[in-house]
DNA sequence: GTAAATTATTTAGTTAGGTAAATAAGGAGT
DNA sequence: ACTCCTTATTTACCTAACTAAATAATTTAC
C-alpha cells in the first residue's frame, strides 16, 4: 500500500477544516467560497458553467447555491434560455468578499510559509502528475 | 488566490471518484475500505485507537464500522473495559481482503506510474510541510 | 464510599461529494 | 408540426467528513 494516498487524503481533511474554521467568522463553508470566488471573477454563470470549471457535479452546485441565496449571497435569474439560470451576487456578496478574500489569502500564506515559490510550483506539477 | 489549493482539492476528489469505482466491484466504498485494511494490519482494535490513528472523528468512524457490521466485514467485540468495543475483521474479509488490495495496489500503480520513487518521496514530504 | 471528572461510544444534525432518475425547455429530422 | 434526442436543472438518496451533546462505564478526589 503506497503512503502518498492515505497523507494526500489526510492532509486534504486538513486543510479544509482549517478553511472552514477561518470561513466560519464570515458565516460561510469552503465550497460556499469557493462558488463565491469563481462568480467574483468570473461575472454571472449558468449552474452548468460552475460544475464545469470545478469538475463537479451538477446536484451538489444546485445545493450550494440553493444555500448561498437563502443566505442572501447569489441570486438565481433566469437566462436567454429558459432552461437555464444565471447566478449572480448579491450586493452584500460584492461588498463583503474583499474582507472574506482577505482572511482566505491570510490563511493561504501561512499554510504556504514553509515553502518556497519553487516547491510550491513543483508540489502543483507533482500533483497534475497523478492521472489515470 | 494560490491555485494550490484548488489542485490539491480537485485532485482529492478525483483519486476517492477513481478508488470508488475500484472497490465498487467488491461492494465496498474508500472509507470502508480504510478500516478494513487499518484492521488487517494492526489486529482488532477499538473505536478509539482508528479515529485516532486515521485522525479523523469519532463519530465518523461510528458510522462506517456500523455499516460494514451491518455488510458483515466486520464484528464488534466487548472490551476488557466495559465502555469500549473492540472491531475484528470476520472470516468474509479475511479470505476477501487479498482481491480487495491487489485492486487497490493495481489502481495505485496505474495512478503513480507517471512519477518516480523520488518524485513520490518529494510529493509526501511537499505535502507534510504543508502546516498551519 | 460517594460525587465529580474523564473516557468510549453513540445520536442528531450540518456541509459536501457522489449516482440515478425526473422535469422542463430547446433543437433536429422527417 | 410532431416525434425524438439533447441539454439544464432539480429531486431523492447514498457515503463521508464535521460539531455538539447524550449515554454509559471507569477513575479520581475528597
Amino acid at each position: 500500500m503506497n503512503p502518498l494516498f492515505h497523507i494526500l487524503f489526510q492532509q486534504n481533511r486538513y486543510l479544509v477544516k482549517q478553511l472552514n474554521d477561518v470561513l466560519k467568522q464570515h458565516g460561510l463553508f469552503s465550497s460556499q467560497w469557493t462558488v463565491l470566488f469563481l462568480l467574483h471573477q468570473n461575472g454571472p454563470m449558468t449552474l452548468t458553467a460552475i460544475w464545469k470549471y470545478l469538475d463537479v457535479e451538477a446536484p451538489t452546485v444546485t445545493r450550494t447555491v440553493t444555500r448561498l441565496e437563502t443566505l442572501g449571497w447569489v441570486e438565481r435569474v433566469q437566462g436567454a434560455d429558459k432552461r437555464e439560470k444565471m447566478i449572480d451576487l448579491t450586493t452584500k456578496a460584492m461588498e463583503q468578499f474583499p474582507y472574506i478574500e482577505e482572511s482566505v489569502v491570510s490563511f493561504e500564506r501561512k499554510l504556504t510559509e514553509n515553502l518556497s515559490e519553487e516547491e510550491q510550483a513543483l508540489l502543483i506539477q507533482l500533483l497534475k502528475k497523478m492521472e489515470g
